[in-house]
DNA sequence: AACAATCGGTTGCAATTGCAACAAGTTAGG
DNA sequence: CCTAACTTGTTGCAATTGCAACCGATTGTT
């Protein structure tokens, strides 16, 4: 369990803790190690949950198999990675995702419902890791929000569009680097790509935009 | 502050929680009531927000406005509903949307952070606080993946299906009711609803549903 | 240097969609 | 009971988009 401590003192869970706080910590959660082989399944759509899990070497993919056997790819994982919490904070029984491990994966699996219940030392920590774990949900709750505002636009336009006043929110003003290639863009926004490499020129040329590789100016 | 209980002990955030408890809550987080007129604006895009709001009576809208000054309504807010919490968890000090009231509205804001840290006292329901926060974030990031997951297919066909498969999940079965009208569906799925009529009721000539106002089902 | 792989842009075409306007049915309120 | 407001479905049309195929530039590898 030691070795992987640089992997998990790096993680958002474990941010500000130390050495032997995260040793306590795995302590008071009964932390596991798990491993699995290449393509080996993890959980799926329907197992019980009621661990958080951090990846610790390896990758791994959260998918999704719908009815008729198509999967969906949702998200990639790497070392570092958490996943579950939402399931395990929302208290729901049956995760509604499956997760594979697309080379050898290492897994922690920490009780988190124990970990944050104070024990009889009360160690100061706890509370740390509440905070943390707040953080990173609240974090990616407002990358949802954000995303959602974005792909929930009609044209592309207006996606791009709400996309670039995101960026622009960001770097708090009108010029700002775009940091996806064309392809990943046009995935993040949900849209073709070579609609959207015909847009972004159309947007150009109504003097909407200006560009250069990834550096973008909105117009007035 | 009192007359307010009722309300409060209806909301997510503390449920479990008694009478007595909840104003030790408010005591130990510096709670203070704000009211604010029809129309009022309770905080802009780019205000910092260091506080949770809880709606106690009256109407809002979270909205946001882009930089040609259109605004698009983000949610609606009631009693019992809690605002600002993604933010003030994040650390994030300014807000990226605006608040308005549209009734008369009133909000007990309260300092979550000092709220979770235990005090002198070290009050049990502390703990109990924290859990609520976190499940109600978790219920709202699995909704936001589950919304994610439908509006970013391509087709209205591929959304409906997506829909339609999630609340197959829910119900555990192929047939279910749906919770929405037509136009809220469209607007949820985040397309037009005439074309959305149009699609369902090839959907139906191909043989995919059948459906009879808001039961459907989900044929082999 | 030859090669494959990746990336970004272009284009024609068919399919999908948004939009607007209208119609029929339902509900709610006075 | 009458009217207004809302809900749902329908349709024609124009615009947008996905798709597929192709090109040229760049990069990295052998």
């Amino acid at each position: 369990m030691e070795k992987y401590l640089k992997v998990l003192q790096k993680t958002t869970l474990f941010e500000g803790l130390n050495r032997d706080e995260i040793l306590a910590v795995l302590q008071c959660s009964s932390a596991r190690m798990a491993s699995y082989q290449k393509e080996e399944c993890v959980f799926m759509q329907g197992d019980p949950l009621s661990q958080v899990g951090i990846v610790v070497s390896g990758k791994a993919r959260i998918q999704r198999e719908d009815f008729h056997g198509n999967t969906i790819i949702l998200t990639g994982l790497e070392a570092g990675d958490l996943f579950g919490e939402a399931f395990v904070c929302a208290g729901i029984p049956k995760v509604s995702v499956s997760l594979w491990a697309v080379t050898p994966l290492e897994v922690v699996f920490v009780d988190y419902q124990k970990a944050i219940s104070p024990c009889s030392s009360s160690c100061p920590f706890h509370q740390k890791l509440v905070a943390n774990m707040l953080k990173l949900m609240a974090q990616r709750l407002l990358m949802l929000n954000e995303k959602i505002d974005i792909i929930q636009k009609t044209t592309i336009r207006a996606k791009l569009m709400a996309f670039f006043e995101l960026r622009m929110r960001q770097e708090g003003g009108r010029h700002f680097t775009v940091p996806f290639n064309r392809n990943e863009l046009a995935e993040y926004i949900g849209v073709n790509r070579s609609a959207m490499s015909r847009e972004l020129w159309n947007m150009k040329a109504d003097g909407l935009i200006d560009f250069a590789k990834n550096q973008f100016t909105v117009l007035e």
